[in-house]
DNA sequence: GCTGTAACTTACACAACTGTAGCATCGGAA
DNA sequence: TTCCGATGCTACAGTTGTGTAAGTTACAGC
């Protein structure tokens, strides 16, 4: 048993919905301190303080697990975004608008880093099934942004390719985002809105 | 033996440097195809047709394998770049001298998808070792970036966060280059290129 | 043609993880 | 109080990968 392992001293015995949750609760933990090709049936159960078999009786294999976990973390992420993003656009100063989403965005990454530590970083250890969802949360996010930007920064200055310039523009969002889980001393939220905003004012 | 494990017919012998290269490129393509998490002693050696033991011979444990492809591969790309970055940037026309840059860069990656690959979406399989390679030549290029981008969009328009700013550029310019990997067909280089220029355009 | 060395193989011991079968026990309801 | 179903455990068999020791074979140089 690896250093990192925690365990609760005695088998406490729980209900179902109470042991899948601290079941994906330890799951998730895995993979945020150590990545996702860490996760086993074996260490989940070390560090969730029970044996093999019960993992397999909630999840079936490991391949179930990770759908579950993806499926609940994914739906947290969907929400927040869904939370921030909706019309923020056309109200108002443009500028100001973009600013406010991107902080928004920011500030959910900020307030839940592990979260979105498997949206922003899943890399190749990453199930089949998290790609999945992430290209198509992605895309979501990329036909709405498409939209948005189509205005491109001011009339007569239309963007000559819209697709790229919205792919562009999520690509830098989760850039910054990248900056704030990985290095959010130096990087805090503000540091990176107020940046932004001085790109835009130099193109605006 | 799964579907995708090539293997020489017959156990060709070779000479010790020959048979080390003939290892890496079957690591390489590993690591391309299926991921850093998929390489393990056992299937490069089955890639290559021979047996495990050979494979210790030359590099000992796979920790030596990856940091003797990493040291390859590494070489290469620094190669690669050395030949197109330096002093690119005081010539003539700055908007086009930034674009050079681009190009060239985005070629390399183009010319080398397996290699860039490597440096690109090294992700959480990847080696401790080539994650601080890594670390170390982006660090290179960040410092480098900083002071050209230090004039910023010209006198009295410096950046009000130069290293911010060079850290967005070579973010923008690696997430361009993850596109060439990814979809060369949709996003070719004068696509990225030419979006690019429109860009700075609007900036300038 | 011999021979010695480098290249390669077979064979074994070991470790980590998967998945399942059968048994033990806790705790709420009759 | 008793019972029974849900909860959890022990034990076992199988798989895949690591790393090494000892033996075999090809072939370059004499």
């Amino acid at each position: 048993m690896s250093a990192t392992d925690q365990k609760t001293s005695k088998a406490t015995r729980m209900s179902a919905p109470e042991r899948r949750e601290q079941l994906l609760d330890a799951t998730r933990e895995i993979a945020a301190e150590r990545g996702f090709h860490e996760i086993s049936i074996d260490a989940v159960a070390k560090r969730a303080g029970i044996t093999r078999p019960v993992v397999y009786g909630h999840f079936g294999d490991l391949e179930g697990l990770l759908e579950a976990l993806v499926d609940r973390e994914g739906e947290r992420a969907v929400g927040q975004l869904a939370a921030i993003l909706p019309d923020n656009f056309p109200s108002g100063d443009r500028v100001e608008s973009l600013l406010t989403a991107l902080r928004g965005y920011l500030e959910a990454v900020s307030a839940e880093p592990v979260t979105w530590r498997l949206v922003l970083m899943p890399s190749e250890g990453a199930p089949e099934v998290l790609r999945q969802r992430i290209a198509t949360g992605r895309a979501a996010v990329l036909s709405q942004l498409a939209v948005a930007m189509s205005p491109g920064f001011g009339p007569g200055r239309e963007s000559p390719d819209p697709e790229l310039t919205a792919r562009t523009v999520s690509e830098y969002a989760d850039a910054l985002a990248r900056l704030v889980l990985t290095e959010p001393k130096t990087y805090p939220v503000e540091r990176l809105v107020d940046h932004t905003r001085w790109l835009l004012d130099q193109a605006g």
